[in-house]
DNA sequence: GCCAACGTTGGC
DNA sequence: GCCAACGTTGGC
């Protein structure tokens, strides 16, 4: 069976919590501590090979900085049940989790980071969420023809 | 530090 | 179900 063209997606972090950098060292880690409705579902809908921009967000200048690789979903984010985490959900229930994340590995990071502002002249709102003023999903989906052009802005990875 | 853009919560 | 109050995200 052919496989088929992978969905694209762009996921923030803060760099100060977790970078391209700490990816590229651990090669592959679980996307926890996603406590947004709409982000868990994007998440959620994500099949294993779809490719995501890796993006530092509140950072200056926020930007993409690398390229992940979905390798396993639906896994039960650990950190809605440790009391002792900034994830901890006490309405979670154990055998019916409310959080749940994929796994992602580390593919790559960009020679150059493409910026919001570069990613602001090239696309508008109705192509690519991410540009929208006050935009705040952590979890973005990607069109393939918007991912394309996407590459061609970013250049080599390394 | 400010604030716009939401999502969530809870009273009614 | 409405909506005011509140909290969070994240650019600037």
């Amino acid at each position: 069976m052919a496989s088929k063209e992978p969905n694209y997606w762009l996921m923030k972090s803060e760099p100060d919590a977790y970078s391209i950098s700490d990816l590229r060292n651990e090669a592959e880690t679980i996307w926890d501590g996603i406590r947004n409705y709409q982000a868990r579902n994007f998440m959620r809908s994500m099949k294993i090979g779809d490719k995501a921009f890796f993006y530092h967000s509140n950072c200056k200048p926020p930007g993409i900085v690398g390229l992940m690789e979905v390798i396993e979903t639906k896994i039960t984010d650990p950190t809605q049940f440790e009391k002792s985490s900034k994830y901890f959900d006490p309405k979670s229930l154990k055998d019916k989790p409310r959080w749940d994340c994929a796994k992602l590995k580390y593919l790559g990071q960009f020679k150059e980071k493409l910026t919001l502002e570069e990613i602001r002249k090239e696309f508008n709102s109705d192509e690519l969420v991410l540009v929208r003023s006050g935009n705040r999903l952590s979890i973005i989906p990607v069109e393939a023809n918007v991912a394309y052009r996407l590459f061609n802005l970013l250049g080599d990875a390394n």
